[in-house]
DNA sequence: CTCAATTAAATCGTGTACGATTTAATTGTA
DNA sequence: TACAATTAAATCGTACACGATTTAATTGAG
């Protein structure tokens, strides 16, 4: 990109570029989680899970940056297909803290070790991986002031 | 991350801080297309015509890296708000070419402004952005291979 | 103690997004 | 010229994603 005049071409739009990636991404491990039964939106609730077991909706919608929209049919799918477990906060009746069941427990390594797999048949190079992670928090930071 | 033990924690999720930015420009966009009445996805379909108008969907798809089953409804809503019009292709009666409308033509300078002032408010240093840009692509190229 | 403000989930309506199927037009080959 | 294969859109069913509203439980000021 050589100038400002560039800006409006769809190939110079860094926001395309991310729309782009994350749909690949998407694509990318859908394929991989199909056979377990779950989507990519769900194996990153699964990865927070792995993390904390039993926060509530509200914890878990600002660990991904979801709201309670997306999140309660979501969890109740996963419920309904034997991933998580919903439970009052007995403290405080409002609350609903999310837990994994014994199924979401064994496939961990399962799951995580096809990912794995795919993400190393990439070749993407770990210096390669970590620059652009901390490029993207970076970003974040910055359109973080935006919103 | 210092090594792959720390490949399954959200943090380190290359795919996840994708996402993530992903939402960002996402809502970022939104609240700036608002007052014009289009949102992220339409606005990239009007970035996509103001370069070339008179895509087939086809084509229109490939471009975006979406198919009819997105396409088509999203197209009828942006006929709907007056954006674009819709016209068989007089050699092959398969193919519908979309054309944008003078709306679509007369708002281009407004919308790409506010769209530019958004972005620059957020004080992203050209070297970054271009930077981040070349890594994105490097990178699908990549995860393409796994698709 | 009480009742208005706050908080946590759930619900609702709209708009993507995708894979699979269907419909209709065109093409290639016998 | 037939007519099966191919191609382009549209359609369908499921699953996010978000803003706005609603419901129910808790908190806090008077």
């Amino acid at each position: 990109m050589s100038s400002l005049l560039d800006f409006l071409t769809l190939e110079n739009q860094l926001c395309f570029a991310i729309y782009e990636t994350n749909s690949q991404f998407t694509k990318l491990y859908s394929n991989v989680l199909h056979p377990f039964g779950i989507t990519y939106p769900q194996y990153l609730v699964l990865l927070a899970l792995w993390e904390r077991n039993g926060m509530t909706v509200k914890e878990l919608g600002e660990r991904l940056k979801l709201g309670t929209g997306t999140l309660t049919p979501m969890i109740k799918r996963m419920e309904t297909n034997g991933w998580v477990r919903k439970e009052r906060a007995a403290n405080d009746e409002r609350k609903v803290c999310i837990f994994l069941e014994a199924k979401a427990l064994d496939e961990k390594h399962a799951i995580t070790e096809v990912i794995a797999k795919e993400v190393l048949a990439c070749n993407i190079e770990l210096a390669e991986y970590e620059a652009l992670l901390q490029q993207l928090k970076a970003l974040q930071g910055k359109l973080s002031t935006g919103l």
